[in-house]
DNA sequence: CTACTTTCTCTTGCATGCCACAGGCGTGGT
DNA sequence: ACCACGCCTGTGGCATGCAAGAGAAAGTAG
């Protein structure tokens, strides 16, 4: 019946993931509220099944809750799992940052270096959205210059729990904290560049530990 | 990622995904064997409907992969994914020990120090069995002592991918790797105890690339 | 005997229908 | 007025049916 859409997007169900996700990401769907499988399914001209299993696999990422019989409720992380997070942040960017060190002349090291130029740039043009965008950029330059494919995924994972990207801002908003970053991810850059693994972990971890703290501040405002 | 696992739904779904995951990670299904919707279904007693789903979230569990129209398949790790998910036991293990050397005085340290006893006993006897269920017990006891649920579920994610359970047999088949094995694990607790985290941590690290080595020695044989 | 083509079967993807349970709401009893 | 009980609606859990694609097997030509 409302079956054939092109084959233009694949298939069905990786739309569906990759759009119901995007929303809960960016915050467009609130975190407790329900998400009805008949109303979703009705809205993408498709049956409950591929909702369903959608479901399924969002829940094992751990963006929504399904309670059987009830709904499907898109998660709030509680304060401990938040810091839980933000432990495990500063873990698996702290050691991407390790092995990247390691790998020596990679890509990835002359693109952290532009992003670090325009970077420059938007902190002294005083652009906040130009910058916070460069700062997503700049972590996920060092994740995936790890090369370190399972590390990569449960990173992005423990991102998509958080809802990052829309907490980089907040963090940003507070005074100073932009140039401060953006030292701070100077120093990092020029550990890896200069292979001291162990400096660069270190120097990554009290980076996000700042970040965090500029964040909560933000937040607490 | 999906810490729910046992009686998250009470009903026939748990008990599948359970009973599926357990095999692979046993080794009872080959890895690169199919497993078939329908005969599972059959076996089990119940439509492929749970079993669709049970498959959907495997796979978000790195166990099986699913080709379109084709099959489910039990994953075999690659060689370079073994490599990467050896990175991250390292990473994870050297971090909850750090952790736990934070916390101070907790119940998992006095669980260590048994475990510690017994696992002499086990060495002395030559008892290797009863080792590796001993050597078992202390990685556990070291992860869920960090007390991060978050790090914890990643762990287990990615031992299920390893079959890990299988490989401790493997490793401590090396001549005098049980004995060298439980030294290192006294060492990790006398640093725990200590509260000495930085050292814990990169003790623990050594450990796991050690148990690696040995692994790896033992497969080559 | 080999190489190509065709069919045929077996697999999953998706749609649909029924059922059991949770929880809200109204009704009747006190 | 208050409380308890039971109905009623909405939700997901599961069974089943149909269709489309992939791969193997069979058939055919050279």
């Amino acid at each position: 019946m409302g079956g054939n859409n092109g084959a233009s997007t694949g298939s069905i169900q990786a739309r569906l993931i990759a759009e119901i996700r995007r929303r809960i990401i960016d915050g467009e769907v609130q975190p407790g509220m329900s998400l009805s499988e008949l109303a979703l399914a009705e809205e993408f001209d498709v049956s409950r099944t591929p909702v369903r299993e959608t479901f399924k696999q969002l829940q094992t990422e751990g963006l929504v809750e399904i309670r059987p019989r009830v709904g499907t409720f898109v998660t709030a992380p509680s304060r401990r799992e938040i810091t839980e997070l933000f432990e495990m942040k500063e873990l698996l960017e702290g050691a991407a940052a390790r092995l990247l060190a390691q790998r020596g002349r990679v890509p990835e090291l002359d693109q952290l270096e532009e992003n670090l130029r325009q970077a420059d740039i938007a902190v002294s043009a005083d652009d906040r959205q130009r910058y916070a965008e460069l700062v997503e950029e700049f972590h996920e330059l060092i994740i995936v210059g790890a090369d370190n494919r399972k590390l990569e995924g449960h990173y992005r994972t423990l991102m998509n729990q958080l809802a990052y990207s829309r907490l980089v801002t907040t963090s940003l908003s507070q005074p100073g904290r932009p140039s401060q970053s953006d030292r701070e991810h100077h120093n990092v850059v020029e550990l890896i560049m200069s292979k001291d693994g162990d400096s660069a972990e270190q120097v990554m971890r009290e980076h996000v530990r700042a970040s965090r703290r500029a964040l909560l501040a933000g937040l607490r405002t």
